[in-house]
RNA sequence: GGGCGCGUAGCUCAGUGGGAGAGCGCUCGCUUCACACGCGAGAGGUCGCUGGUUCGAAACCAGCCGUGCCCACCA
C-alpha cells in the first residue's frame, strides 16, 4: 500500500459519500463499463430497458426504489461477465411537457396559438435541450449504470421510424380507423385522454328530479340526474322492458322541458327498476352510458357542450355560458315552470383527468382508435404460459382479467407536442393517406394534401420502447444482442398503460415477449402513510436523502424498505444504510491496516486497456485451520449463496438484511473481536482470512452499495481493476463447515450468558472474574471477550453459567449472586413445566414428528440438570 | 358493485404449522488502541376480535371489526 493510501486510511475515520460518489462515478464512466459491446444474444446477455421518465420529470422516490432495484439486477450481472445493457431514456410526455411550454409562454403574456404549431414545437424543442437531461443526471446520482452513450428519446428521428411504421401496420391490418365517439375530453389539456387516463373521484353533487310531460297525456316522467344542464341535448326517456309501470308509455313520446323536442320513449335492459323512479334520460352526446344505448336503438346525438367547456349553438339560449352556468339557469327556468321535483345531496364517483385535473367532459368527437382484441390475444396467452412471468403473481390475474375486457385505445390528442399522426387528407377527392413518410401529393388526384392535426398518445410510442431503443424497425445489433430484455420493474400502475401494451406490441413487431420477467413492486408512502405526491405535498426528495445520507445508504434503506406490499417511507432503513457504509469503511480500515497477502500473491495496479470481465478473483482461497476462521468462512459462504439467490428471485429486502447482519453481527462483533490479537500480532492466516472475505464480502455488496464498495476496494492489496468488473462471488461450498460452525456459535451463547451474568450481579465492566470449567473447554475467545479468567483454584465456586463454575472475588457481591442464581432457577422451572406439559400431552408424543419430540426432550434433560446444579 | 392487500414490541416492518424477530426509539453500563453513524447488557408483545381445524395456530379455514389500493357505464 502506498504512504498515501495508508495515510488516507489511517486519518479518515467517517466515510464521507459526498466525498466519494462523483469522483467513483466518474472512473465508472471513463471506464466504458456501462457501454457493453452489442454482442453475443439475448439469452446469454442481460439487458434491461428503464422505465423512461417523463424528460420534465424529477427524480422521486418511485424512480429511486425501482432504479435501486434494477440497477442491482444490471451490477450483479456485469460482474458475472455478461453483457450487459441497461437502457436510458426520456419520454417526450406530451401533455405534461406540452404544459410546461406553455406556462412559459404564458410568463412572456403569448399563448401557443400566436407562436403557431411549428415555432410552439420548436419552442419545446429548446426547452427539451436545456432542461431534458435534468432527470438523467439525477439517475448519476444515484449510482445507475445505465447506458449513458445509447440514451434515447422517444421523439428523436430513429423512434419516429418506429413509431410511424407501427402506426402503419396497425392501420393495415384494419386495427387502426378514425371514428365518431364518446371520448373523454380533458378540458384542462384541451385533447381527448384514454379511459387509463382518468381517474374517478367521490364527489358530492346534488341528484335533481325533473318531471317530462308525456305528450297527449296529463302523466308525467320524473327522470333523476346530477346534471341537467346535459338535458338540452337529451334525445330519448328509457324505462326497463320489465317496467310494468311504464310498459303503455313505452312507444310514445315525452316534450323535453326547457327545449320542447319530443323525445322516445324507449326500453332498454340497462334501465334500474329500483333507481329514482326507474325512468332514465337519455344524452348519447354527454354521457358514455346513453351514448351506448343511444348507438343500440339508433337515437339522435346532439352535443350542447364544446371542447371549451361552454355551451354550443345547440344550447339556444344557453350558448356561450360555462358549464357550471348553465346548469343554474337551467335549475332555476325549470323550478320556475314547477318541473323541479326535487334536489337531494349526492356522492358518486365522478371521472376526473389524471393528467390536469380537471373533471372529464364526455363527449362526442371525431377521433382515431385502435381495436385492441386481436392484439391482447397472444399477448393473454404469453402471461398464461409464463413465457412472461408476473410477479408477485397476484398481479399475473389482474393483468390476465384486464386483457380479456380490453377495450379500444382513443390514440389520438389534440395537442401540438407528440407524434403528429402519420396521415394525410386529400380535401379534393376526400382521400385518406396513411405512410410512414410524408407523400408529395395525393396519388388519386394528385391534389393538395394536409396532414392530420392531432398527435399520438404518449403511450403509444413508449409501448414500443423495449425495441424501439434497440434500433428497429432496421435489424440493429443491440436488437440482436439485447431483445427479448431480460427483466422489468414496475410500478403497478402502469401495469395497463404501459406493461401491458408493450407486451403486446413487442409480440407484434420485434417477434417476441418483451421481457421474460415482470416484477411489481410495493409503493414508497409518505411518512404519514398518505401518498407521496407532489401536489400534496408529501414528497420526499431522493436527492436530499443522497445529499444527506449518500446514495449507498439511500439504495441500501429503499431496498430494506421494499417489500410486496406497500411501506411507509423509514428514514431509520436509510440511517441503517449509512452506518451500514460507515461501518463498511472502518471496518475495511481495520483490516486493510493490519493485513498482508503474502509477497509474491500481492498485484500491481491494473493497466487500464485490460479487460475487466477476464480478471479472476484476486485473493487466494485460504485454507484455515482454526475453529473460528472455519466458521467465518463458512458463513460467509453461505450469505453469499442465500443472498445471491435472493437478489435472483427479486426479494431485496431480506436479500440486503441478511447481507447486513453477516457483515454487523458475524464479521465485526464476533470475528474481528475474536482475532484481534492475531490480527496485531500480524499472523498471516488471519490475513488471508480477512482479505479474502473482505474481497468477497465487497463484491457481494457492490450491486446494492456500489459507490462505499469501489472505494474501499481501491485500497485492497489484491485489486487488479474497479470492483464494478470484478466477478460476482459464487458460494465456495468447499468452505462450508457445520462443526466449527457449532463449535464458535456456542462460544458465542456462552459468551453472551456470562456477560449477561456479570452484568446483572453489577460487575464493573471492566474488572476479570474467576472460574473453572467443568467439562470440556470452550473456544479460547470465550475468556477474552467475557473477562473470565478460567484458570482458578481452590475456592467453592459461587455460582454456574453452563460449564463455568465462578469463583468467589472481591468484586462478586454474595448479595447480587444470590439475587441472579434465584431469577435463573425461576427461568429455568418455567421451562422445565413448559417442556413437561407438552412431553405429558400424549397427542403430542404420538402424532408430532419424531425429531421434534426428542428435541423437547433433550431441552428438558438440560433444563432439569441446570436446575439441579443450582439448588 | 367486483377484486386484491393489510392489521405482530412505542414507531416502521419481517416472520406462513413446532419455544415471538429486525432496525429505530427507550433503560443501564462503557473515552475497550476500526467505527459513539460505536461497544456490551436489558426492558417492552393476550401476534385486531370471535369461532373452527390440529397433538400443537401469529401462521390454515369461516365470520366480524378496522384500514388501504385497483377495477366497474346505476342516472
Amino acid at each position: 500500500m502506498s504512504a498515501a493510501d495508508r495515510e488516507k486510511l489511517e486519518s479518515i475515520t467517517r466515510y464521507d459519500p459526498a466525498e466519494v460518489e462523483a469522483r467513483v462515478f466518474a472512473e465508472w464512466m471513463e471506464g466504458g463499463y456501462f457501454h457493453p459491446p452489442a454482442e453475443g444474444t439475448a439469452d446469454e446477455n442481460f439487458s434491461i430497458a428503464i422505465p423512461p421518465p417523463n424528460v420534465t420529470g424529477a427524480l422521486h422516490m418511485g424512480h429511486a426504489l425501482n432504479g435501486s432495484m434494477q440497477d442491482a439486477l444490471v451490477r450483479m450481472n456485469r460482474m458475472r461477465g455478461r453483457n450487459s445493457l441497461w437502457i436510458l431514456g426520456t419520454d417526450h410526455a406530451g401533455i405534461a411537457t406540452q404544459a410546461v411550454v406553455e406556462k412559459t409562454l404564458k410568463a412572456e403574456g403569448k399563448d401557443r396559438h400566436e407562436l403557431g404549431r411549428e415555432a410552439f414545437v420548436e419552442r419545446v424543442w429548446e426547452w427539451k435541450a436545456e432542461y431534458g437531461s435534468r432527470i438523467v443526471e439525477q439517475y448519476k446520482r444515484l449510482g445507475a449504470s445505465c447506458d449513458y452513450e445509447r440514451e434515447r428519446f422517444t421523439l428523436d428521428d430513429g423512434y419516429v421510424r418506429a413509431v410511424y411504421r407501427v402506426f402503419k401496420q396497425l392501420y393495415d391490418k384494419g386495427y387502426i380507423y378514425r371514428d365518431h365517439y364518446m371520448v373523454n375530453w380533458d378540458p384542462g389539456s384541451h385533447s381527448a385522454i384514454s379511459d387509463l387516463e382518468v381517474e374517478n373521484r367521490e364527489v358530492e353533487d346534488s341528484l335533481y328530479s325533473i318531471d317530462y310531460p308525456v305528450e297527449g297525456s296529463d302523466r308525467v316522467l320524473t327522470v333523476a340526474t346530477v346534471r341537467p344542464e346535459t338535458m338540452l341535448a337529451d334525445t330519448a326517456v328509457a324505462v326497463n322492458p320489465n317496467d310494468e309501470r311504464y310498459a303503455d308509455l313505452v312507444g310514445r313520446r315525452c316534450v323535453l322541458p326547457l327545449v320542447g323536442r319530443r323525445l322516445p320513449i324507449i326500453a332498454d335492459e340497462h334501465v334500474d327498476v329500483e333507481f329514482g323512479t326507474g325512468a332514465l334520460k337519455i344524452t348519447p352526446g354527454h354521457d358514455p352510458n346513453d351514448f351506448e344505448i343511444g348507438r343500440k336503438h339508433g337515437l339522435e346525438e346532439i352535443g350542447v357542450i364544446g371542447p371549451d367547456g361552454r355551451m354550443t349553438e345547440e344550447a339556444g339560449e344557453y350558448a356561450g355560458l360555462t358549464v357550471g352556468e348553465a346548469q343554474q339557469k337551467v335549475i332555476a327556468a325549470l323550478r320556475e315552470q314547477g318541473l323541479l321535483r326535487s334536489e337531494e345531496p349526492y356522492v358518486h364517483s365522478v371521472p376526473f383527468s389524471h393528467r390536469s385535473g380537471e373533471r372529464i367532459e364526455p363527449l362526442i368527437s371525431l377521433q382515431w382508435f385502435c381495436r385492441m382484441d386481436e392484439l391482447a390475444k397472444p399477448a393473454i396467452a404469453v402471461v398464461e404460459r409464463d413465457e412472461v412471468r408476473i410477479t408477485p403473481d397476484q398481479w399475473k390475474r389482474v393483468y390476465l382479467d384486464w386483457m380479456r375486457e380490453i377495450r379500444p385505445w382513443c390514440v389520438s390528442r389534440q395537442l401540438w407536442w407528440g407524434h403528429r399522426i402519420p396521415v394525410w387528407y386529400c380535401d379534393a377527392c376526400e382521400e385518406t393517406i396513411v405512410a410512414e413518410e410524408p407523400p408529395t401529393g395525393c396519388g388519386a388526384c394528385g391534389g393538395e394534401l394536409r396532414q392530420e392535426e392531432d398527435v399520438l398518445d404518449t403511450w403509444f410510442s413508449s409501448a414500443l420502447w423495449p425495441f424501439a431503443t434497440l434500433g428497429w424497425p432496421d435489424q440493429t445489433p443491440e436488437l440482436r444482442a439485447f431483445y427479448p430484455t431480460s427483466f422489468l420493474t414496475t410500478a403497478r400502475e402502469i401495469l395497463f398503460l404501459w406493461v401491458a401494451r408493450m407486451i403486446m406490441t413487442g409480440i407484434e413487431f420485434a417477434g417476441d415477449v418483451p421481457f421474460r420477467d415482470v416484477y411489481v413492486h410495493s409503493v414508497i408512502q409518505a411518512r404519514d402513510g398518505r401518498r407521496m405526491s407532489k401536489s400534496l405535498g408529501t414528497g420526499i426528495d431522493p436527492l436530499e436523502e443522497i445529499d444527506v445520507h449518500g446514495a449507498d445508504a439511500l439504495r441500501f434503506g429503499l431496498l430494506a424498505m421494499s417489500s410486496t406490499q406497500d411501506v411507509r417511507f423509514s428514514d431509520a432503513k436509510v440511517q441503517q444504510g449509512r452506518d451500514l457504509a460507515n461501518k463498511l469503511w472502518n471496518a475495511s480500515r481495520l483490516i486493510l491496516l493490519n493485513c498482508e497477502l503474502e509477497q509474491d500473491q500481492s498485484h500491481p495496479k491494473p493497466p487500464q486497456d485490460q479487460a475487466p470481465a477476464a480478471v479472476g478473483q484476486g485473493t487466494p482461497t485460504p485454507q484455515p485451520v482454526l475453529v473460528e476462521d472455519r466458521w467465518l468462512l463458512s458463513r460467509l459462504e453461505q450469505t453469499i449463496a442465500s443472498v445471491t439467490a435472493k437478489l435472483e428471485s427479486y426479494d431485496f429486502a431480506h436479500a440486503v438484511t441478511e447481507a447486513y447482519s453477516f457483515f454487523w453481527r458475524d464479521l465485526c462483533d464476533w470475528y474481528l473481536e475474536i482475532v484481534k490479537p492475531r490480527l496485531y500480532d500480524g499472523e498471516p492466516e488471519v490475513s488471508a482470512t480477512l482479505l479474502y472475505a473482505l474481497e468477497r464480502l465487497l463484491a457481494l455488496l457492490h450491486p446494492v452499495m456500489p459507490f462505499v464498495t469501489e472505494e474501499i476496494w481501491s485500497f485492497h492489496p489484491a485489486r487488479r481493476g474497479h470492483l464494478a468488473v470484478h466477478p460476482f462471488p459464487v458460494a465456495d461450498q468447499a468452505l462450508f463447515d457445520r462443526s466449527a460452525e457449532a463449535d464458535v456459535e456456542s462460544g458465542i451463547e456462552l459468551t453472551q450468558r456470562l456477560r449477561a451474568w456479570r452484568d446483572l450481579v453489577d460487575v464493573p465492566a471492566a474488572s476479570v472474574l474467576v472460574a473453572v470449567i467443568d467439562g470440556v473447554s470452550p473456544p479460547e475467545f470465550v475468556s477474552r471477550l467475557s473477562r473470565f479468567e478460567f484458570d482458578g483454584v481452590g475456592a467453592e465456586p459461587v455460582a454456574s453459567v453452563g460449564p463455568v463454575r465462578v469463583l468467589p472475588s472481591e468484586e462478586l457481591d454474595a448479595a447480587a449472586v444470590a439475587v441472579r442464581i434465584e431469577k435463573r432457577r425461576e427461568e429455568l422451572r418455567s421451562e422445565v413445566q413448559r417442556a413437561e406439559r407438552k412431553l405429558g400431552n400424549e397427542g403430542f408424543v404420538a402424532k408430532a414428528p419424531v425429531e421434534v419430540v426428542e428435541e423437547e426432550r433433550g431441552k428438558l434433560e438440560r433444563y432439569r440438570a441446570e436446575l439441579e446444579e443450582l439448588s
